[in-house]
DNA sequence: TTGCGCAAAATTGCATTCATTTTTTGCTTT
DNA sequence: AAAGCAAAAAATGAATGCAATTTTGCGCAA
């Protein structure tokens, strides 16, 4: 929605910005930089349909600011896969396709597995507990059938293992990946599919336990595998 | 037809410019993506020191256009990770940090990974028997201590695997961290480390055994233990 | 009604201009 | 001679202007 964007500038004012914790690049005190962050936000959070032009004009007097750096922006934003900039003929947002989806899931998993490999050669004790927690937390939500609560915790599982790897380069490509696929919805079918979600719940007990046991390249595969998985089920959804 | 960006590079000398198939972006027939490119390649390829700051001014005479595209290409760099910008201070190159280049070398390390992984599902014969040609070819120059010969094949094996995986997500973010490394010359040391030289060589059995048997998760063991071997060759390199 | 052609309007790509900020230069003071 | 400071010069960031391309609107014919 249109607001979302024109409050979120308003809110930080010129001068304020969030430093979000280690993401992607949310630029410094450039007018720049804020926009960038404010329209991936805006094109990732699926303010615009698939495909829809990216109304350049409009957004300019939306965000009380030139053509200049919006444009900079968007090249940006090209450059990060989330739109498709047509020469002459302005910027589209990127529609991906079964193969598009297929090819970032396991991107995705790629990542997920070199973060699992990485966490096992540096994480501590405490952090291990700390996924701990929230993996019973999840397991909780997932007795309750409570997906909101169940994805929850499955995304903080995740993240949490991505920051135990302890590479930035990493943290932000994955960030990257991440916000290329968030615009996908496919989040409804653990619902209708029971046994995927339970093998979910057991995978992630499985990557618990060579976690705890450090086995880097356990963990790697299980953590590809998971995507996979992922990857499958919310493709059959496509289908049916 | 208009003279190019790259024509007029290569008039004024400053380094030709290849199109090298499927790298990055090789964007279309505009000026900023041709720029973009050039750019790249101008940098990656070392024509500015390690830190040293993007002359704006005089890369828009060199290339004969107004600072406008040239800034929408800098911000793309800089997104990239091949340059810093400061704010109110211009470009700088960036500036690897022995950590930055662990890092660098680890996300490297789970790419390759993927990569081989995703080649064992359905990498076909011939192209098997391509790699294994490259292989003995490697090895000859092994054997003749010629460190060129052998980088080239090394590379071009690598290259191949990727290629193998069909994932044109994954072989672009590849191509991005390769070129972000690319600068850093860590290439000298097998000629003083004839054990990791062969140590090498064996991990390039290692890895085309693997390939051989279609074995996705052993291979992206070999991978990634391969470039941290290849990590921490370079990074002894540094120390003395 | 549907399709075609063409002029008007809008949009895009890049150059240019303008206000700030940073860097350099040159003078003064100790 | 070195340090400090002010003014000039250069740079950066963003806005505006302009030629070229694309899209739209509309009349007209099939």
């Amino acid at each position: 929605m249109a607001e979302t964007v024109l409050d979120r500038l308003a809110d930080d004012g010129a001068g304020a910005v969030l430093t979000a914790p280690g993401e992607l690049p949310r630029a410094s005190a450039t007018l720049h930089g804020e926009l960038l962050a404010a329209l991936r936000d805006y094109i990732v959070e699926g303010n615009l349909e698939d495909g829809a032009r990216v109304p350049e004009r409009l957004l300019c007097e939306r965000f009380g600011i030139s053509r200049t750096p919006l444009r900079e922006a968007l090249k940006v934003l090209a450059s990060e896969g989330l739109i498709d900039l047509l020469p002459n003929r302005g910027a589209r947002v990127r529609v991906l396709s079964a193969d598009d989806l297929r090819e970032l899931f396991d991107v995705m998993g790629g990542l997920e597995a070199l973060a699992g490999r990485l966490a096992c050669e540096r994480i501590s004790d405490e952090e291990i507990a700390e996924i701990e927690r929230v993996h019973h937390e999840m397991y909780r939500f997932y007795l309750r059938r409570d997906m909101h609560g169940y994805f929850q915790c499955n995304q903080e599982i995740h993240r949490m293992i991505v920051e135990a790897a302890g590479n930035a380069a990493l943290k932000a490509t994955y960030a990257g990946f991440a916000g290329r696929i968030r615009r996908v919805r496919y989040s409804a079918n653990l619902a209708t599919d029971r046994d995927r979600w339970g093998e979910a719940m057991r995978e992630h007990e499985a990557i618990l336990d060579a976690l705890r046991r450090r086995s880097g390249s356990e963990l790697s595969d299980i953590l590809f595998q998971h995507l996979r998985n992922k990857r499958k089920a919310a493709q059959a959804e496509d289908v049916g």
